[in-house]
DNA sequence: CGCAACATTGAACGGTATCAAGTATGGTGG
DNA sequence: CCACCATACTTGATACCGTTCAATGTTGCG
């Protein structure tokens, strides 16, 4: 079960299923919840963010979906979306409409087998949120959620020394850590002043990983660094900057 | 995609799968975080937790398995574990060792596609409990854990309106909310001078249904009624009471 | 240039944690 | 059957973390 990737036949039929890439921007809701699926999306580029609101009026965000991640799962399996979902930064993607998926699945079954592996991936990343909600404290929680974009943003290639694009606002991030937009924005002063991290409107540069990873108690394991949702499934023109540190043999985690 | 069920071969060839059921006292420990997988663990009876501690020594439950659920989706899907499952009340298990899931998988197709889509309703379930740890209040919070509860318990058979077993004690309780022991018994106080629960060390039993999914802004859409993960491989000993309200013919929710 | 969105700052309030007792409850051995 | 012990539950006082409200800077874009 382990190191199953998708065999080349796979991969290429899922290339061909998808449709043109688009691009959206920023605030476009993309995915409603209660909804049914209307099939799978690749984020190319830009940032999406899985989001329930209350009753009460109080909106929590429940995921990010970065470049190289598969938005719809969660429909796929279950008839119906389980939260809304919509562009946090202007982004581009390609979609895979819900009969195309179920044809891809019935003729290829490893593909089958790795989206139920991106769900599970999914879950783990929730997982590590969920801790940190309940039991971090704020400098710990926010430090939190920038190593792990700054780690995603990595293994998809879209992050290097000098650091990475950082499309979210005080109040994108507040609304995924549990927190006030103005309690983080004050946490983030704080790591500034600590010369942890660079941040400006739109660029995240960590200055001293070592420390801001203790801070934040982060240790990347959950994120299966050797398993990109669907990194792999961008055509090759998409494929930006150099995948450094990985490469296309299975990684072997045991 | 929809309504999809086990097709009866698929359904008896899983029950001889698994091995005879077997009894674990409070505490066993079942899963390591980390750790490969070794099987599939379908809950028969009892009240386990997936549960992560953080370096500081605090601890977060991210998840319980009551009648019906199946452990182990994580590690079967990702090759390790994301979180330690141990028994917070005695419990029965029947295990099918990864081997034979393997086997499954590969003789019934819709057997993975079962498993995928309960990976992704215990997605959906992690999702609003983050969701409660990061914008709900305490009382509201356990209000919607006690309504998860019940509910999961009653749709697995296990309930009726004379209320369910419940074998949390009040530290595990403010584990999974992400609250102190110490808070957790006073929100307890409140919905019960409220005369909204009934809740002793053993048994819990909701006195007004409405007004406690009022407090907790409760819509069980989530759990996804229709479809039990593992309720139905129980083996006809194993079926305790009456599947009040339910049937056998899919749901169709759409 | 002016407006709108975003970021920053301060003061006061409130929810929850923490610490430190004390009180049921159930199980066990004599 | 009772005394005892461990575990769970309850209660109060205090401190802190994070929220809320309100105002002021700042940035970027049409």
């Amino acid at each position: 079960m382990r190191d199953l990737r998708l065999t080349p036949t796979s991969f290429a039929a899922i290339q061909q299923a998808a449709d043109a890439p688009r691009s959206i921007p920023t605030d476009t809701r993309l995915v409603e919840r209660d909804h049914p699926a209307d099939g799978l999306h690749i984020v190319l580029d830009g940032v999406l963010a899985s989001c329930v609101t209350l009753e009460s009026g109080v909106s929590q965000t429940v995921g990010l979906y970065l470049t190289g991640d598969i938005i719809g799962l969660d429909a796929m399996a279950l008839g119906q979306a389980t939260a809304n979902v919509y562009a946090v930064s202007p982004a581009r993607l390609a979609r895979i409409p819900t009969g195309r998926v179920k044809a891809l699945i019935a003729e290829h079954p490893d593909i089958m087998e790795s989206l139920w592996r991106a769900t599970a991936r999914q879950n783990a990343i929730l997982q590590e949120w969920a801790i940190g909600m309940g039991r971090r404290q704020a400098l710990g929680q926010v430090a939190h959620l920038l190593c792990e974009i700054a780690f995603r943003l990595r293994l998809a290639g879209k992050a290097d020394e000098r650091g990475c694009d950082f499309p979210l606002t005080q109040s994108a991030l507040a609304d995924a850590v549990g927190l006030s937009t103005v309690h983080v924005n004050r946490v983030l002063q704080l790591l500034r002043a600590d010369d942890l991290i660079q941040l400006t409107r739109t660029r995240l540069r960590i200055v001293d990983w070592p420390r801001l990873a203790a801070v934040a108690d982060f240790d990347p394991g959950y994120l299966g660094s050797g398993d990109m949702d669907a990194a792999l499934l961008l055509p090759p023109g998409d494929t930006q900057r150099t995948r450094e540190g990985r490469d296309r043999r299975p990684m072997h985690q045991h």
